[in-house]
DNA sequence: CGAATTTATCTCCACGTCAAGATAAGTAAT
DNA sequence: ATTACTTATCTTGACGTGGAGATAAATTCG
């Protein structure tokens, strides 16, 4: 068994890529693109945020996270709002549209994952969650 | 341990990410993108190829490898040439130029990997290759 | 208080990607 | 040989992203 850094790093990104493939026909099925659904992922969970703050989280930066919002709020999945605490900001909320359409896209997110991950038992995916922490963890640190 | 489907899914991401951005950091510095360094990887491994077939190794579409090439061709890296045996395809073979920043940028690269997979033990990336090997198949077969 | 710095957001532009369609060359069938 | 189909590549237009810089508000410090 092949153990170099590179060879864990080429599985690593065909592992990702075929589940992301899953992913993202789930995702364009509902019309949104990748970043979005991740956006409202978040407002979804953490609930109502400013731009920036969603941007970090998704790994948007500002240029980036604006033209999300942009879309999302055209298609009225979102709204923007003030802060009362700093007027430079922009809280971001879901609609009630789009908190419906997040909530069943989210759902269905989940079994698509489920399914893609099947392959793999239980204690596998376990133990594949550990290893794959501990390597996100280490790298990050670097 | 979570051990659903979209757990994995979630951290496998952020691990992909990790590497990912050490990936992009040196690639960057040698002023590649990640897509010409796949393009030149390939050319360097598997020798000179129509456009279409490394396309389909880097997963890219034909548009975007058109443009790749482009990019690669017009800094000298690669070259296009004519394949005898069919005169639709272009072969596509480093040039001098090409063959020497690839080589250079790929043991920088694979050293990179080692050290940004330094957090687990050899023990443990192999345990990761076998788990993410499988992983990736049965997500590729559904 | 006023000046300098930081923070939050947005605008603008360049880049890489994809999808769809165009062209040209090879292949198969009648 | 003609017709239809497939394959290899390129072109065009739209989209999502990042980076640099602009603006405005908040914060820090003398």
């Amino acid at each position: 068994m092949e153990t170099t850094g590179l060879h864990l790093w080429l599985v690593l990104w065909k592992a990702y890529q075929a589940l992301r493939c899953h992913a993202e026909r789930h995702i364009h099925s509902v019309g949104l693109g990748f970043s979005d659904f991740a956006v409202l992922e978040v407002l979804l969970h953490k609930g109502p945020a400013p731009v920036n703050t969603i941007g970090e989280l998704v790994h948007l930066t500002s240029g980036s996270i604006t033209a999300a919002i942009d879309r999302l709020e055209r298609k009225s999945l979102v709204a923007r709002g003030a802060d009362p605490s700093d007027r430079r900001a922009r809280v971001v909320r879901l609609t009630e549209a789009g908190r419906a359409l997040i909530e069943c896209a989210f759902r269905d997110h989940a079994a698509a994952m489920e399914a893609a991950t099947g392959g793999l038992s239980a204690a596998e995916r376990g133990a594949a969650v550990a290893l794959l922490r501990k390597l996100g963890r280490s790298a990050r640190e670097r």
